[in-house]
DNA sequence: ATGCCTGAAGGGTTCAGA
């Protein structure tokens, strides 16, 4: 479902919107509970989109909980939710056209699940992706796990070549990914069949755009909430901003918002935060102001 | 304890998460 916030006057006039923009991606762990931080976080970043996951709420339900206070913010929203578990969404501030929710071919557990919407934001194909966790190697839901990733690859490889996957992975890419790969030999993850459907995603021409501008640096999206793991930084890398070549070329910053895990009521998730430099001269389309310009013309009034 | 927290559904507990 989509929902429109703000006057809306940018919608479809954004379809070649290459300004400057702050993309974030954030496994809430429950957008209901996580309302209080989620919307002064906001408020506070103003990211121009945002993709959610595990929203755990009905598309009815997140409209009636996030449509007024998001409209507020000048988000306009795709939610693509199942009630209990899972769901995704995208918000955006900068258009937010032909969107589609879940994959036509892709597998289920045993129905198809909500753990994929997609939307052209700012001129960008933005996934919000929430892979299967896999639970333990080798089970069926594992396998679920690669078939799943399998499916979007092929989904992504037909969208263009201004493209980002955004979201919870539900894998560390390396060992450097994880506080300590001893720990989680035999764990769901870490395996090489995951690693390697990570990598078959990536090779469309995709860039891990966090760890490229952090390389060997300890940067964790996730921490377990118990035994204060969060505090000690045990954590692993999960929460992914990855980028075509052209997107990710405008990466002026890229970094985990840590500062959202902390205090009251956190998810067990950081949000992923980047910023896009506005696309070089002579790339697709035309330019259009960015959208920190009004929103709505004002009639001034007129020397006589 | 091997799920140490947290959340959801639904019911007085169980499943899921990574």
């Amino acid at each position: 479902m989509v929902g429109v916030g703000g006057s809306g006057v940018w919608v479809g006039s954004l379809a070649h919107y290459l300004g400057g923009m702050r993309v974030a991606t954030w496994n809430v762990n429950s957008v209901k509970q996580r309302v209080p931080r989620l919307l002064p976080w906001l408020e506070q970043r103003r990211p121009d989109v945002v993709c959610l996951q595990e929203t755990k709420l009905a598309d009815d339900a997140f409209a009636e909980l996030l449509g007024e206070p998001l409209a507020g913010l000048g988000y306009e929203f795709a939610a693509h939710g199942e009630g209990r578990w899972n769901g995704v969404a995208v918000l955006s501030r900068v258009g937010l056209a032909d969107v589609v929710a879940g994959m036509a071919d892709g597998p289920g557990f045993p129905q198809p699940e909500a753990r994929v919407v997609a939307a052209t934001c700012g001129g960008v194909r933005v996934f919000s992706v929430y892979v299967p966790n896999g639970r333990e190697p080798d089970s069926d839901h594992y396998r679920y796990k690669l078939e799943w990733l399998a499916a979007l690859r092929d989904v992504v490889r037909e969208s263009g070549d201004q493209v980002m996957v955004c979201g919870d992975v539900n894998i560390a890419p390396a060992d450097e990914d994880v506080f300590d790969p001893a720990a989680y030999v035999g764990h769901t993850h870490v395996t090489g069949p995951e690693r390697e459907a990570l990598r078959q995603l990536e090779a469309l021409g995709l860039k891990d755009v966090v760890r490229d501008r952090w390389p060997g640096q300890r940067v964790f999206t996730y921490w377990d909430y118990r035994a204060g793991m969060f505090h000690q930084d045990l954590g692993m890398r999960i929460d992914l901003v990855l980028a075509s070549a052209p997107v990710a070329a405008r990466t002026k910053a890229a970094w985990v918002d840590r500062h959202a895990r902390k205090g009251t009521g956190p998810s067990d998730h950081a949000p992923v935060i980047v910023d896009l430099d506005t696309a070089p001269d002579g790339d697709i389309g035309p330019v259009v102001p960015p959208p920190s310009a009004p929103r709505k013309t004002k009639k001034l009034p007129q020397a006589k």
